[in-house]
DNA sequence: CCGATGACTTGAA
DNA sequence: CTTCAAGCCATCG
């Protein structure tokens, strides 16, 4: 039985945990699919967010498990933060391994390959 | 506390 | 069709 201190350092953290929330979700995604920042951002409540996925996805060496950033693309399908990886091109292998295809920076089935963070709640 | 920043999104011109 | 600007909001200095 937790005390009190621990309960609200609990709830603390269940309320500021954006970063957390983000991987979460981001850890769902199974291989070979993609999403978009803004169906996570919907998804852990800050519609509006877009941007602050990405940004925690940069910071996605804090977190404590691995974190498949290189699934999550912006709207369009486009490899937006493919600059943000190590190798200029390690996004794209990465997704190319797991069988999308990519042409310049361009998921060329996005809507083949987009996964809804929505779509797996509903059967959570 | 305030302003700047960002791996985005949306709607209007 | 393309281009542009404004909105978004959690961190950081």
């Amino acid at each position: 039985m937790p005390n009190l201190c621990y309960t609200m350092y609990l709830m603390k953290k269940e309320e500021n945990n954006f970063f957390e929330k983000v991987y979460e979700i981001a850890r769902l995604i199974p291989t070979g699919r993609v999403t978009s920042y803004g169906a996570i951002a919907r998804c852990i409540g800050s519609a509006q967010s877009a941007r602050m996925v990405g940004w925690a996805l940069n910071k996605c060496s804090s977190a404590k498990e691995y974190v498949p950033a290189h699934r999550v693309v912006n709207r369009t399908g486009l490899l937006t933060g493919k600059s943000h990886f190590d190798g200029s091109n390690l996004m794209k292998e990465l997704l190319e391994n797991e069988g999308i295809v990519i042409e310049e920076n361009q998921i060329i089935d996005f809507d083949k390959v987009f996964w809804d963070p929505m779509k797996e709640m509903e059967i959570v």
